[in-house]
DNA sequence: TCCGTCCATGGATCGTCTTGATCGCAAAAT
DNA sequence: ATTTTGCGATCAAGACGATCCATGGACGGA
């Protein structure tokens, strides 16, 4: 893992059609080469896989949520079903268990807030729930689906080259 | 805008390698008015971009943390800087404004408590911000780029087909 | 010096994309 | 009832990119 690969993963996280071709040439390499690097990062699974993003509002899915949930001490079989619950909803589209105040943390993608309602009606239908109280984001500033590479360990130091 | 676009836009949503004959095959096209499907969509923004997601703990960057920021009555100078001081960071993947308790959250990403702890420094070096917390996540549970499309309005009525 | 690693280059093959043309069907419009 | 219109199916063909192989050269370490 080198500063070339570490280009070639910059590279691919904005935009993953870039022919091979190309990409060998912003980075400095020629296709052979870069087509191997390329290879090697998919099988070590550093490039996990390659998708399509959507525009929220064009498929009218706008609205995100935050939902936080506190739970007093539950049996495992509980967090077990809860998390199979949560995770089965296609409008939770990220799901974390924290640390401190809160116990869980969802993000939720729906049109408005009635859907938002519908769906929180659902979830609690599907399980008990404790303490849920729920965020409404106005604006969302930035998102991205792009790691910071500044941390990778790199063999040739730590050349923060582009 | 129908139930063939939306099967489209499932498959592509999970993986954008997919050839073209055999997403038609999967949707029930044949190639050529599947394609056109496919350019419409992409002229129509619908499909934004499509990218490459690395493995977090591959690329060191396995820890989130949610950063919740207050902020009582500020300039519209200082809220331009801040949103600009904050995009400019590569550990911040998602920034949100919120309605109620809490002004701004950020999902920040970075490889340890140590890693954070310096983002934090060299954050509130570069702009002054009244009332921080920040809360981390022991263990993602769920992460998906896939926003759902059960919203989405076809002309077709809502056959809720795969 | 010798070896191993990595790159550059060139070429060959193969699959896929992309486009155009033509035909047929079915729903909507007149 | 007939026409129009809007898909999709199918066929075909050229362009392009991915993939793989073989060769030769540069560099650093043992």
């Amino acid at each position: 893992m080198d500063r070339l690969d570490r280009k070639i993963l910059r590279l691919l996280q904005e935009d993953s059609t870039l022919a091979v071709a190309d990409l060998a040439k912003k980075v400095g390499l020629s296709t052979t080469p870069c087509w191997r690097r390329i290879q090697k990062l998919e099988e070590e699974g550093v490039i996990r896989k390659r998708v399509a993003l959507l525009d929220p509002a064009k498929v009218n899915a706008q609205v995100t949520v935050f939902v936080s949930i506190r739970t007093s001490a539950h049996s495992h079989e509980w967090l077990k079903r809860f998390s199979e619950v949560v995770v089965d909803f296609p409008e939770v589209v990220e799901f974390y268990r924290m640390s401190g105040d809160v116990d869980y943390l969802l993000r939720v993608v729906v049109p408005d807030i009635a859907a938002y309602d519908n769906f929180y009606k659902r979830l609690i239908q599907r399980i008990e729930i404790r303490d849920v109280s729920s965020s409404f984001a106005m604006q969302q500033i930035k998102y991205t689906t792009e790691l910071p590479l500044d941390y990778l360990v790199v063999d040739g130091g730590r050349s923060s080259d582009s």
